[in-house]
RNA sequence: GCCCAGGUAGCUCAGUUGGUAGAGCAGGGGAUUGAAAAUCCCCGUGUCGGCAGUUCGAUUCUGUCCCUGGGCA
């Protein structure tokens, strides 16, 4: 791999507990590779387990960008990780490198591939200001605000999230989000092109994968993780973890850790479902693979993308 | 053995003053342009425990049997 620059970016996507990782892995060992973290959550350092992020044998067959480099308490973003991963790119060609993104965040992946709209950054005290008033004025009279300076937006009144980033890009902006997402958006970089892989085993081989894993991340501590993350905000993103309220309250003594292991599970179960939906429909994939992953559908990737 | 309370959707339950029933959760499908592991939208026929009786008509009333809790012996 002599020419990084002009190889395509390798990118590896799919729900939760799809074996990812493993592709990614085994990929960028082959290529001479580097593996770009693509998770909204295995950015945040401290949640190393419960995030399933790969651990020291995984970095020592091949270098791993990305996982575990934000403290909790500093949301990440679409646009902030499409920075990282863009600068992420670049470092790894440059080290002579190519790079395997590997992640399960759909809107993330899209807004590298396909671009984003060039929105101007919100300041940070504008967005807790309409947070918490939003808090105090609750959704109906919120959403009322909002249709009164922006009458055409296409938020839903029981949209609380997209109905917050409406007003606070109308209010920084003066500009409703409609504006902005007509721009041309920022696109990549020129000349880079992605390859990219997605894995979608069967529903029932997806859960029982799991809840298998959610019970191996109890043994590996999950508990402790939370633990030392019980004071954390909870409407961080970082405090969304799948597990980590469950386990918060566990720990708490308010919940049995059968029955916060139990919620656990199933939030992840909703979770991958919402993922497949995403990739199915919002991801341009090259190559898809709708088996259980193994071994041997590794082997069989890599020799069919290669 | 007797008394009481239950037996309704995969689960927890509501309900029908007699006209064959509906919520939450689970599950399925969909959306998704900067906190996305988030947020939102759509999808409910099930011997209403069994059998018999009353009735034009019973899941609903009556009897009986079975099952599950709890209490008394």
């Amino acid at each position: 791999m002599t020419n990084a620059a002009g190889a395509p970016v390798f990118v590896i996507c799919g729900p939760t507990a799809s074996g990812k990782s493993s592709l990614a892995l085994a990929l960028a060992e082959r290529i001479g590779g580097a593996v770009i973290n693509a998770d909204s959550m295995q950015v945040y350092r401290g949640l190393e387990i419960l995030t399933a992020q790969p651990g020291v044998s995984a970095r020592i067959r091949a270098p791993h960008l990305l996982y575990g480099i934000l403290e909790p308490i500093d949301p990440c973003s679409a646009g902030r990780w499409r920075n990282m991963a863009l600068d992420a790119i670049n470092e790894v060609r440059g080290a002579g490198r190519i790079p395997v993104l590997c992640g399960g965040t759909g809107l993330y992946l899209k807004a590298l591939m396909e671009g984003i709209a060039p929105v101007p950054e919100i300041p940070a005290d504008l967005r807790a200001r309409l947070r918490a008033r939003h808090a105090e004025i609750g959704n109906a009279e919120f959403y009322a605000e909002l249709v009164a300076r922006d009458p055409d937006t296409p938020v839903r009144p029981s949209d609380p999230n997209r109905m917050l980033r409406a007003m606070e890009v109308l209010e920084a902006t003066g500009k409703p989000l409609s504006y902005w997402q007509a721009q041309p958006p920022d696109a990549p970089l020129a000349g880079m092109t992605f390859r990219s892989v997605l894995l979608v085993p069967p529903r029932a081989d997806l859960y029982a994968a799991i809840e298998a894993r959610f019970d191996a991340m109890i043994e590996a501590g999950a508990g402790a993780e939370a633990r030392a993350l019980a004071d954390l905000a909870p409407d961080l993103p970082a405090a969304r973890a799948l597990g980590l309220r469950e386990l918060i309250r566990a720990e708490a003594g308010e919940l049995s850790l059968e029955d916060a292991v139990m919620q656990a599970k199933t939030r992840s179960r909703n979770y991958s479902k919402r993922q497949a939906t995403w990739f199915r429909s919002q991801i341009i994939t090259n190559y898809e693979y709708s088996e259980k992953f193994s071994e041997s559908l590794c082997e069989k990737i890599l020799s069919e993308i290669l």
